[in-house]
DNA sequence: ACCGTTGTAACCATTATAGTTACTACGCAA
DNA sequence: TTGCGTAGTAACTATAATGGTTACAACGGT
């Protein structure tokens, strides 16, 4: 099954140690955290940044939060490192056989249905902030 | 982002086909109303099988219902299309620096709160079955 | 001017997907 | 018994997302 990709996590470890330690979070020292590759890590910022969750200084080195983590929500850096598709977690089979009463009517029930499913995940995410993630690193 | 896989709605759709016309049903004509390959959908066919949802017939071809329509959610379909994989749904980065406070107790914290998240939309996919969906066909 | 950093482009190997061809096995019906 | 339509599967393909990598330009403080 193909699985939501791990940017989705490391953008929330890079978040925490962002709100943890603004000065020292440069790319090299994250990707050291994350353990992986720092251009990976400056590619998420990027989405962070393109999102507003976050301040990143050109030059000096490090970021910041630009909104209190008290406000920013798991669904928050779900939807910001996902930005490129249309955020449907479901694909759906289209161009199915207007002949026959399934075909011509599937498309249209099962994104009812399935957005149903999604929303719920998506609400449980927002029910998440970052504070409380950091909270249990401390 | 990487999407769930049309395999889970083409399966929903084959199966309600299966319900409202269990001796028609053959690769051949199901794949005529999803609009793809026979194969395609025999290879789904061998899932929901091997899940026990459907009895296939060799030989005369057709397949029937293993369980009652009603009985049937749309949470047994998604796992049952999902075979391979231990069904997680959010992917975590592994192999973190341990030495960082955030880098050792990432994977955990994650793990939690994103196993809760898949919970509430399965739970969700739970709830709605076979013969709820067939009946918007009808 | 130097140096560490950010921002990107380009490329790569890996993986899942969905479709396709081809072949074997099955079971009814002529 | 043979033929025919079907299921079951292996093998191959093209496509796409992912995560990592190298390389290089732009930035900004010292």
């Amino acid at each position: 099954m193909k699985q939501i990709s791990t940017r989705f996590s490391m953008a929330i470890h890079t978040l925490s140690l962002i709100s943890m330690n603004p000065n020292d979070s440069t790319g090299d020292y994250i990707a050291a955290s994350v353990n992986t590759n720092p251009v990976v890590i400056r590619r998420i910022m990027g989405m962070l940044k393109k999102a507003g969750l976050v301040e990143v200084r050109p030059g000096i080195g490090g970021a910041s939060l630009r909104r209190d983590p008290e406000s920013i929500t798991l669904l928050d850096v779900y939807r910001a490192v996902h930005a490129a598709d249309e955020d449907q977690l479901f694909r759906v089979h289209t161009d199915t056989n207007i002949h026959c009463p399934v075909g011509r009517n599937i498309e249209r029930v099962l994104q009812e249905e399935l957005q149903a499913a999604q929303s719920e995940m998506e609400r449980r995410l927002e029910r998440t902030t970052l504070a409380k993630v950091i909270h249990q690193f401390e």
